[in-house]
DNA sequence: TAATTATTTAAGCAAATACTTAAATATATT
DNA sequence: AATATATTTAAGTATTTGCTTAAATAATTA
């Protein structure tokens, strides 16, 4: 790892670079947060998973393999790792476990919905 | 893959399941698209890329490099992935190329860039 | 034209990811 | 208690990802 210790351009501005890492400094915190959910988001099962609940309210592991055509394991991974971070959360009736989205503050999952229906085809 | 064809619960909701499916297909290519873009914005590295670029307009991949304390390789190959599908682009100026977002249609970046501001330490 | 600077590209590799199948857990039914 | 159903967990594996180092491009300067 040989590093640069700064710019080299003779015209690379120091005040800017300074003020960059105090950006970065000050919101690095929601940055490693927010990143962790768009992570989750930006995996084209999990958005239908999350997406579907959106819609729905609530569905069961079971539904999601049936929709999706996937295995059963494979969609309970996916919603492992989003009820993890505090994503969704289930609800047990029986054998079965309803899973729908925890609605705290998700300003950027509620957008990324908003923006899948305007972009959806007519018919 | 042994997949069941459909979901075996004795409660399950034939209409809505196959709401759910119509819901997905008009959806998808929106959905598929998206992800795209959560994916490469779900990486800590590139999400302080996009958001130094909203904040300051244009940088070089040195000044990254700098910034972040990483190679100019490993900063140029995460360039390389939003460029390609059109969240940055670039601007010659000598041997410098300068970055800069493309502002088409981005309203989940853009949220996201404010959901970032609105958690940011307060000094 | 040669040397320097900024950047990209390529090849290689370790770690992470997303599935698979098989086994474990939990609830319900007989 | 035994069996069935819904789900999770674990182990294994192929693919993808994000870096590294070295080499290739491109523009600038001596």
């Amino acid at each position: 790892m040989a590093l640069e210790l700064s710019c080299t351009r003779a015209e690379a501005d120091q005040k800017q670079l300074m003020r960059c890492r105090e950006t970065l400094g000050t919101n690095s915190e929601a940055i490693v947060e927010i990143s962790k959910v768009l992570a989750l988001a930006g995996n084209e099962t999990r958005l239908k998973i999350l997406f579907l609940l959106n819609e729905e309210g609530e569905l069961c592991p079971c539904d999601f393999a049936d929709i999706l055509e996937m295995s059963v394991p494979a969609i309970s991974q996916h919603i492992r790792k989003m009820k993890d971070v505090g994503l969704i959360s289930s609800r047990r009736e029986g054998q079965t476990l309803y899973y729908s989205l925890v609605r705290n503050h998700n300003e950027v999952l509620d957008n990324v919905f908003i923006k899948i229906q305007k972009n959806k085809k007519v018919a």
